[in-house]
DNA sequence: ACGTTTCTATGTATGGTGTACGTAGTTTCG
DNA sequence: CGAAACTACGTACACCATACATAGAAACGT
């Protein structure tokens, strides 16, 4: 209808390169490569060296072929990168559905936590347009289930799910960008555990009053993210927010 | 104490160029040009032309400099990029001390919010270590206040403020991808908003039931973020885990 | 006042990047 | 068996961050 003609064909190549909406050509001679073998080499080469590690030379060499070559079945580094991070994501984890809401939700966000721990780099792939790969979207597609079986109605239940989204990715930015997580590369990696000092050594109190305060009650332990525990940083906030949830629910069907 | 030598220098870098650690050399020369001109001067390039047009060539153009310049000044362009991150920012609003955590945390909220939208490209600013900027730290000091007045432990608080953090930021960053408002150069913004529509004709109803029952239930008015309105994207989850929040320590002092 | 020291700003150079373009070769269709 | 069409490749270009050496000017100690 009104989409615009000029700039969302960028689009509408993401997503029939997402969707594997190849051509079928006639004449030519049959292509070995593929999308889905690029981006499975670039999600190897992500995962060995960090996703400054990616570039089309790479890529290929990783996969025996020119650099040139990959052009024939990505437009742009960037649709690549897209591709990619669709592909790293995986497959979202069947939810229990016999759980209440809750434990689903808690699943939800511990495997996608998991996820973004194994993969960091999926963090650095910068966003270019609204989510619109399969395993995103499968991904939104399993969290909206409970949300929608809790009572949510659709609008709802799609800001609850931006908003668990949204906190598990902002959250594991933070978190794995702190502990350097990102560059493979770099040995080993650092845990700035220390910079609170570092930094409340620096700070004026009379500035920042909250944080000098905060200073005593620092860094409980990082705890391992495996099944369904969530660290303390990320758990009290989704707990809270799954709080407010089921008393909003509770009151809107009191009503 | 056990900070480790080898490779937290870097982040002693950035702590001594954020915070002007500026040693005070003797014989040569002073230097017109500092840390602060070179960091306005790229957040200047970045709000005309977006995150990728931020080169050091640019930027050291935009100044009337030669390229290496800069480097007398600023160790890398990543760190560069750190710097104009926390200068773009800016300070953090005055929050309304009379009012109830909620409509401060609400304020705070909205500002960042709206913080982000003026300056998308900050969200493009690879995160490479905890925050450390003066402003991101006065910016987590103003939340951190109304949390603790509200009655929460120190970890508590911090685990509130990381929680809406990362909202505002995930969420930000899915909404300014989605309406290309992170390439200035673009012209027009384009939002995708027929994007649904692309999408639902795609998918297919049994790996995705959640998202075609969603399907009707498209796509509110976006709003204007001006003063303390949030979007309702943004909104439903903030005020969901504010009640959350507002029931757990009513709960904790009834006990 | 002067020489010496020391820092600034610059120019050059290197190895890397994404990708536009032309071409050779090969496979499949008519 | 042509002929059409597609793949893979090599070359080339503009741009990038930055290592290094150099020239020059400013401030200090005398």
């Amino acid at each position: 209808m009104t989409t615009r003609d000029s700039k969302d064909s960028d689009l509408q190549r993401s997503l029939t390169l997402l969707w594997a909406g190849r051509r079928r050509g006639q004449r030519g001679p049959r292509s070995r490569l593929s999308v889905e073998l690029i981006a499975q080499a670039a999600v190897r080469v992500a995962d060995a060296d960090g996703l400054e590690a990616v570039s089309m030379q790479r890529v290929a060499a990783e996969l025996g072929y020119s650099t040139m070559s990959l052009y024939n079945h990505v437009p742009s580094k960037d649709l690549l990168l897209e591709v990619a991070a669709d592909v790293g994501a995986g497959a979202p984890p069947d939810l229990d559905e016999a759980a209440d809401f809750r434990a689903a939700v808690r699943q939800w966000v511990a495997a996608l936590w998991a996820g973004f721990h194994q993969r960091p780099w999926i963090l650095r792939v910068p966003l270019d347009h609204a989510p619109v790969g399969p395993h995103q979207l499968a991904w939104l597609d399993r969290l909206l289930r409970p949300l929608l079986a809790a009572g949510l109605p659709g609008a709802e239940a799609r800001a609850a799910a931006l908003h668990l989204t949204a906190v598990v990715r902002g959250t594991a930015q933070i978190s794995t960008s702190m502990s350097g997580e990102h560059k493979r590369d770099n040995g080993f990696p650092r845990t700035d555990t220390d910079l609170a000092h570092v930094v409340t050594e620096l700070l004026d109190p009379a500035e920042y009053p909250a944080l000098t305060a905060i200073h005593a009650a620092e860094l409980a332990d990082p705890g391992q993210p495996d099944g369904d525990a969530l660290p303390f940083e990320l758990g009290f906030g989704v707990d809270r927010f799954l709080d407010g949830v089921e008393g909003w629910v509770a009151a809107k069907s009191r009503r």
